[in-house]
DNA sequence: CTCCAAATTATTAACCTTAATGTAACACTG
DNA sequence: CAGTGTTACATTAAGGTTAATAATTTGGAG
């Protein structure tokens, strides 16, 4: 017949089917009071069978939200944010908020274009996982007037809600797990510290561990590298070239790790005999790694799940410039089997 | 001052500031024709001031259209899906639609409620990866008149679109390469064929392969095992306390392949000296893994471009009932350090 | 000066839902 | 039996945008 693509029922269409009014339709299937028990499944049930399902556009017009959060962050690729969307997306749901994804690619300018799209989807929060660089952006967040919590990395400038790992307390117990091993020359590979906060932070505890434990810092023995750019094994090669006495690498994160792992293996180095690594991220919550590796477990599901529990309450709150939480979760270091003791 | 939440400014506002119409305003933000010059600029200047920016939900209601996809899929912190979803969202964003993300943890129960979260969310189109089981949400997601594609796993019964791997020829490629290589006693360590059409279609890749190499398929050498229920490790090391002529594993996926090799490696067993793996994904298109991992490329990035395309086109066509694609990506052996060769 | 066409702007209605307000019928109270 | 309260529904308005239609102004031709 062609008879085309079948609208959807509105209340209208019940409403007329049924011979009550619209607002009595719409009463009847969202539970309110003041309508005849019997009138009540009526309508229920012709919806039913007509297929109606409620049109939240309009819904979300008229009541002012729209039951949607978003989530912006670098890249969701990367184990540690893809395993956090997890989390945030089933406690969303749980709640009953939907999940608009906004990937930045680390990028200033995506990212403000995935502020202003979040903003014109009136979404009701947003769940912010900074892209380096991007204290600009930020504060554009923060005149928006749309309650927002920052995730994974947060700027100290901006006085707002976050929730991020402790990255100095695991900068310091990775390497000072390294240090109680027999490691003197430890070599960080670093993420980029002058656009990103948990670099510098974990850079702080790389220093503490060392003043803790009365060695010296060895700035040479500091390298900043990128996944992205694919950097990783030239940096480190050449620094185990320039730094034979090198014994132990400390990660960025876990994928850094492997990054340097995979290059080490190519180059007949050995893991941990002749070289130790330790990780970031925990990244083995979520994937089998062939051998263990040592790293800071950063509790990846807590900092998310408080992300959403904070965005959730700035939401239901009265006022959402009123700061509810600035968190940073306790990291613990996780054993595995590359770290070599050399003591 | 307390002068509380600024409300956004609308159409409305604009007008009155302006003294135009609000239709005149609406025009002259969308670059609409039949518009004095220096009145759209006016206008403009003055939106620009008041930080205007579109009401999505009022525009969308008008327009019957909301510039946003749904990604249903079972599971994101899988990085077959992960990666798959960088590269929907990505090319979402590029064609200016946004990307509603809805994880269903291979529940059929959660599919359906995504699905109809999708529908009321009144979303362009949805990108469907099914959960296991989920024969009867693809039927009414074909009732409910919005486009979709089937990406990764589909079903035969259902004439509809989809864009898979062609995870026959993978499993064909996959089994092939290891009886090249001399091995004769291949265990498939496979999905729950029941449920999911790539885990029937890989094994009958094995099969093919078994049978043009002229060799007899062996049945108690295929076992379905599953990553959520973490049974690799002890369905894999019983059959080879029970086959020890067994000397290569195919695994399912390179999820399965890596949680193999951590338990050989917990049980002292060598790869690929004393088994040999291959695995299914290449996953090691995203993330550096120590040992490198011979597996099969499904061509993630291409299939997930492919469906969007194919959605976007259902979208834009006249008839989004039409089938419009069905496309099997094809695979590539992608060898690593996992195979040995035993000939 | 009149009339027509073109250019510009305004008015109205519609998308679908929800909340506030309005109305009618009926039972009960004093 | 007038007045009050309750029950069950209907009507109206509003949310912000856009499209169709209507109205006004301007310029030019005759």
């Amino acid at each position: 017949m062609g008879n085309g693509p079948v609208q959807r029922p509105t209340l209208k269409d019940i409403a007329q089917k049924t011979g009550y009014s619209i607002n009595t339709v719409s009463r009847a299937l969202r539970n309110m009071p003041d309508i005849a028990v019997e009138t009540r499944e009526r309508i229920r049930e012709v919806a039913r069978e007509m297929g109606y399902h409620n049109n939240a556009l309009a819904s979300s017009l008229r009541l002012g939200r729209t039951n949607t959060i978003a989530v912006i962050i670098p890249d969701i690729s990367n184990l540690f944010y893809a395993f956090a969307l997890v989390e945030i997306e089933r406690g969303a749901r749980e709640q009953g908020y939907s999940t608009i994804l906004l990937n930045t690619s680390e990028s200033g300018a995506f990212e403000q274009n995935a502020i202003k799209t979040a903003l014109q989807k009136n979404v009701d929060g947003i769940i912010f996982g900074p892209a380096q660089q991007s204290l600009d952006n930020t504060r554009m967040l923060m005149g928006s007037g749309t309650p927002f919590v920052q995730f994974a990395r947060h700027f100290e400038s901006v006085n707002a809600d976050f929730c991020v790992g402790d990255d100095k307390l695991g900068g310091y117990q990775a390497t000072a797990h390294l240090i109680e091993k027999g490691h003197r020359n430890i070599l960080l590979l670093n993420g980029l510290a002058a656009h990103n906060s948990s670099a510098r932070d974990r850079q702080a505890g790389y220093r503490a561990a060392h003043e803790a434990a009365g060695l010296p810092v060895q700035p040479d023995l500091v390298r900043e590298v990128s996944i992205l750019a694919g950097d990783v094994g030239q940096q480190l090669m050449g620094m185990l070239r320039q730094r034979p006495d090198i014994t132990a690498v400390f990660a960025y994160s876990d994928l850094v790790a492997l990054s340097a792992m995979a290059h080490l293996q190519q180059n007949g180095v050995r893991v941990p005999q002749d070289i130790s690594i330790v990780g970031f991220d925990y990244i083995q919550s979520c994937i089998n790694l062939p051998v263990p590796l040592t790293t800071v477990d950063i509790k990846i599901r807590e900092m998310a799940a408080a992300a959403l529990k904070c965005l959730l309450e700035k939401i239901a709150g009265p006022d959402s410039s009123k700061v509810v939480c600035q968190k940073f979760t306790r990291t613990e270091l996780v054993p595995g089997a590359t770290v070599q003791d050399i003591n």
